[in-house]
DNA sequence: CTGTTAGCGCATTCAG
DNA sequence: CTGAATGCGCTAACAG
């Protein structure tokens, strides 16, 4: 296969006896420029596939229309949602995005932004790794003049517009409902201490509690670490076998959930009716387990594209001041494993 | 936020009384340049925190350390698992992930495939979409010397390196499995006649049915559209209730086969037992749906490394005549739903 | 060991 | 309306 060279501004002018300036006047319809020019040099570059150098272009205009999107775990239901909403919208404005995970690990995440800013990208969407607590390396962006927007996993610690699921509506309606359906006795598997999501959520189930004026005990809130189907196993069975069980478990995440209706289900407990089970993001998974679990969707594919379409605006307006926060709200999600408490 | 100019070798070169050349040979340490020089280059860059414009670096030597990837979908177990695992090589080595999707279509793939050229890519990797049976739109890669390389779903019209499952290994024993379990008329639900892994797919189960004297019979093979669960649900409820029932169905992917188990159990099957069902992808529902559904694990994440890697090691060896193909052995998960049938 | 020079492809200012 | 000239930031061939 021969490379062949690559036809250039100046191979058109040239050949067409006219200037370079003319020529690339002439192609972006410049107002100055005659329109017979105009139809010359078009139909030229047509012809013979005149395609611009756009490393060159990009390099003059010190633009790339390539943005950035880091996740923690990019093979995650939610996340995955989140990028395509992201990536179809950046298409839709002449942009590219560039994929990175940070596996929840900071030292990925330094890496992913660093390699990021240097591959020149016009701004940065990020949601941060649980070991995040400052933004440093975020900063870098900003003070290249790139624009950055936190989503879902965010940091106060950083001044940035952010993007966020409202975790708090979202807890208190499913906690709402599983005190509607009659359980009195709900146990909260909740994330780290340290993850705004995971307070969010504990804060809406707190709230519900006691809106409700129902009991509330710290032996019922366990925390969990990995947000794995183990831990909600372990904890159902710690709860259950314990001398005060509940009898309805709210789980940080659908994962958990699936955990903890393993070990009532092979524990012999009924649900929905002797205890009820609901979990937080609607993975496929909920649908498919048996029973149906209860779950709040957090509607991903509507965050990508907010956040894509909020970057794509502080971009192309150079504004690096907005500071706003969007609230992406839930949806209760309400299948078999929450439904009615048999008195 | 004030945006500071960025420091430029210019700027070193001045400050320092040397010339721009030197200051740039100093940096990346030139055997020509004196120890003493390089020190104190490297001292002062370091210092006012001196980061090269990768613009004008990559303009330079024309290339990005940016490559693409497109794939149909990307809310999608098995493409998200070759997403991690393309993106995770590519880091190692540097390179930065512009990832795309086509929604399986040949219109979208298209422009995918141009905004990625226009943003100079240093090499494509692609999973075709369902609608692409010609390749012109890649061959533009190739002319332009960026090496394209195929995984998964590929067409022979174009000729690139590829990567692919070994679909008719997979459903060989997928089927073989079945068949030691006692099932003797096995139902095949695939996927599009024009799609090469179905056709493989198909090509395993009539080998594993001829090699071990088995029935085998048209009106057990079904062809899926869209590949999904409502087909699967559709499928079963036709042949389960036509005159020549099968008592297994070995199933396209694994949606499909939720679709079987669905209807199956809604009309009072026994899974296993009375009818065996297999799968294909192995998703994370595989094991989480109930019964347990046996399945064909694909490697996703050792797919997207091994594509990523072949494809930078062509893009630094500026190879485009390699045509290799390269497949990853599959691996049968047995699970409840294909075993033993009772006699 | 170091500086000078040239140029990558394009956009743009300034002069006609 | 068009062209010449300049420079973006960096690399590399060439000359000392």
């Amino acid at each position: 296969m021969i490379e062949k060279r690559k036809l250039t501004l100046k191979d058109i002018a040239k050949e067409l006896g006219i200037s370079v300036s003319t020529a690339s006047r002439a192609l972006k319809e410049h107002p100055d420029i005659a329109k017979d020019t105009i139809r010359l040099v078009k139909e030229y570059a047509e012809a013979h596939h005149y395609v611009p150098n756009f490393l060159a272009v990009n390099f003059r205009k010190s633009r790339t229309f390539n943005i950035g999107l880091i996740v923690p775990e990019l093979v995650h239901h939610f996340f995955s949602t989140v990028i395509s909403g992201a990536i179809d919208e950046a298409k839709k404005c002449g942009y590219n995005v560039l994929v990175s995970q940070s596996n929840d690990l900071l030292k990925d995440e330094i890496v992913a932004c660093r390699t990021m800013l240097a591959s020149s990208v016009d701004g940065l969407l990020i949601s941060i790794s649980n070991e995040t607590l400052e933004g440093d390396h975020l900063s870098d962006f900003i003070s290249e003049g790139k624009p950055v927007i936190q989503f879902d996993k965010i940091t106060d610690q950083l001044d940035t517009p952010k993007v966020t699921v409202d975790d708090f509506e979202g807890a208190y309606h499913a906690v709402s409902h599983l005190i509607d359906q009659g359980y009195g006795r709900i146990a909260h598997l909740r994330g780290r201490e340290n993850v705004k999501n995971a307070k969010e959520r504990f804060e809406g189930y707190r709230k519900a509690l006691s809106d409700h004026e129902m009991e509330f005990s710290d032996n019922w809130v366990k925390s969990c670490i990995a947000i794995s189907e183990q831990e909600g196993f372990d904890f159902a069975k710690e709860l259950m076998e314990g001398n005060n069980p509940p009898d309805a478990f709210f789980c940080i995440t659908d994962l958990v959930a699936l955990g903890v209706i393993k070990y009532l289900k092979g524990a012999g407990y009924q649900i929905p009716g002797q205890v009820g089970v609901m979990g937080f993001s609607n993975w496929k998974l909920a649908e498919v387990v048996s029973p149906g679990l209860s779950s709040v969707d957090q509607f991903g594919y509507e965050m990508g594209i907010k956040s894509m379409k909020l970057l794509i605006e502080l971009i192309q307006n150079h504004d690096l001041e907005n500071h706003e926060t969007f609230e992406i709200k839930t949806k209760l999600i309400v299948r078999e494993s929450s439904l009615k408490r048999q008195k």
